[in-house]
DNA sequence: TTGAGCAGTTTGATGAATCAAAGTATCGCC
DNA sequence: GGCGATACTTTGATTCATCAAACTGCTCAA
C-alpha cells in the first residue's frame, strides 16, 4: 500500500511529466509546494519502492508500476468529482479540493461500485477523460471544445456541466447534443470564446463554459 | 482541525463511555488496539486540546467540545454507511471498514449534501440512529426490534436491510411496513429470535436479521 | 498493614514527512 | 578553461503517532 503522500507525488509527476518524460525535482517541489530537500529525500524513497526511476541531479520518471498507480489515483479523483457534481450538485469550481482528499480514502472496490452507480462516466466535470478500471482511456475522439483548433465546426457530444440553465440557454442558439457548433476564436487575454451558430450568429462565452462542451 | 487519529480516539471514547461516563485508559487502549503508554500520551494531548477531561490514573471523559466532535464523526460514519449500502449496493457486513476510513476524509459540507441526497436517513444499515447536522438525534421512538422488551407486539416502521429477498420473505408472513410483529423470545445463547405473526404463527430468525426491523 | 499484583505512567527509541540551512554539481558564459 | 549562478543534495532538527520496557502507585487480600 502506498501512502497518501506518495500518491500525491505520483499523481503530480504524472500530471506535469506525463508517462514518458523525466521531470526535474525542482519542478516537482514547486508543484507540490515543498522544499527541494524534502522532494529529494522522497524521490529516493519512491525509487526504493519501485515507483519511479530517479537519477540524482538529472530528474525523475515513473516506472510502469508508478504509472499504473498514478492512473488509478487520477481515476479515483475524477470519478469522485463526477459524483460530487452530478449526484450531490456541487458547482464544478468547488469539487477539486474535496476530491483531492477523498481520492486517498476510497478503496478501488468502492470506486468501481461508484463508477457503476454513475453509469461509467467517460469524463469528469472539467472535461478530463476518466480511465477505466484497467487504466486505459476509452478510445474516443471526444475533447473539450477548448482543446480543439479554432476556426472549425464540431459535433456536440456531451455537456460536462450539470446545469439545466446553461444547457437551456445553449439550446436557444440551437446548440444541443448531436448538432454542430462553430469554434470561432478564443481570446486568451480575456478568456472569452466566440462561438458560431449554424446560422452564422456569433455568441461569446467564458473559457470555462466553452470547455464544458465535449465535441468530436 | 482534529487529526484522523484524534477523531478515532474521540469516537471510541464516546462509543464505550457514552457522553457522561468516565472510562479507564486501559479500556480505551484495548478498544483501539494500542499500547497503554500510547494512550496515556494521547490522553494528555487530547486534554490540552480541550477535547477530554483527563485525570491521571482515574480515567478520561469527553468535554462538551469533544462530545460534539465525536457525534459529528459518528454522523459522518453512519451517513457514509447508508450511501455504501443503499446507493452502491454493498452488503451491510462490508460497509463498516470502508466507512471507518472515509469518515475522516469527508468534509461536513459534503456530508450535508450527501445527507440531503440520501433524503436525510434516520438510521444506518445496522439500525443505529443518525444524528442531525446539529448533533441531535431525531426524537423518535423507532428502535431495532432487538432493543425492545420481549413478549409484546410492535408496529413495523422500516427495514434497515436493503435486500428484497429478505423483505419479500418477511412479507409472506404478513410482516410489512405498517403491520405489527410479535417479539416472542430472544434466545441469547443461540442468538435465535422467535417472532409471532398476527395469526399466532411463530417463526425463527437470527438476531442480526431481527435487529434490521425498526419498530415502534 | 503490608505487600503482590495489576493498572497506569514514563522514558527512550523509531519511522514518516517535513523544514532550514549548509554544502556540492553542473551549465552556460566570458 | 575557469567562474559564478542556479539547481540539487545533505545534514540536523522537528512533529506526530507509535512501541517496548522500566517504573510507580493503588487496591485488595492475607
Amino acid at each position: 500500500m502506498v501512502s497518501a503522500t506518495s500518491e500525491n507525488y505520483l499523481k503530480t509527476i504524472h500530471t506535469i511529466g506525463g508517462s514518458e518524460h523525466s521531470i526535474s525535482l525542482g519542478a516537482l517541489a514547486r508543484a507540490l509546494n515543498l522544499t527541494p530537500g524534502t522532494v529529494t529525500t522522497m524521490a529516493r524513497q519512491l525509487a526504493d519502492d519501485g515507483l519511479v526511476h530517479y537519477l540524482p541531479r538529472r530528474g525523475i520518471r515513473l516506472t510502469d508500476l508508478g504509472r499504473t498507480t498514478a492512473i488509478q489515483i487520477i481515476r479515483r479523483h475524477r470519478i469522485i468529482e463526477v459524483f460530487l457534481a452530478d449526484s450531490l450538485g456541487m458547482p464544478a469550481s468547488e469539487i477539486h479540493p474535496e476530491a483531492e482528499i477523498l481520492e486517498h480514502a476510497f478503496s478501488d472496490h468502492v470506486i468501481n461500485l461508484l463508477d457503476k452507480f454513475l453509469d461509467h462516466p467517460a469524463f469528469d466535470p472539467h472535461g478530463s477523460p476518466i480511465p477505466d478500471a484497467s487504466g486505459h482511456l476509452r478510445t474516443t475522439s471526444l475533447k473539450p471544445l477548448t482543446q480543439r483548433p479554432e476556426g472549425h465546426r464540431y459535433l456536440i457530444h456531451r455537456f460536462t456541466r450539470n446545469d439545466a440553465e446553461f444547457t437551456d440557454w445553449l439550446a436557444t442558439f440551437g446548440f444541443t447534443i448531436g448538432t454542430t457548433i462553430g469554434f470561432h476564436k478564443w481570446d486568451r487575454l480575456t478568456d472569452i470564446v466566440t462561438l458560431e451558430t449554424a446560422g452564422g450568429r456569433r455568441i461569446q462565452v467564458g473559457e470555462s463554459a466553452a470547455s464544458s462542451l465535449l465535441v468530436e
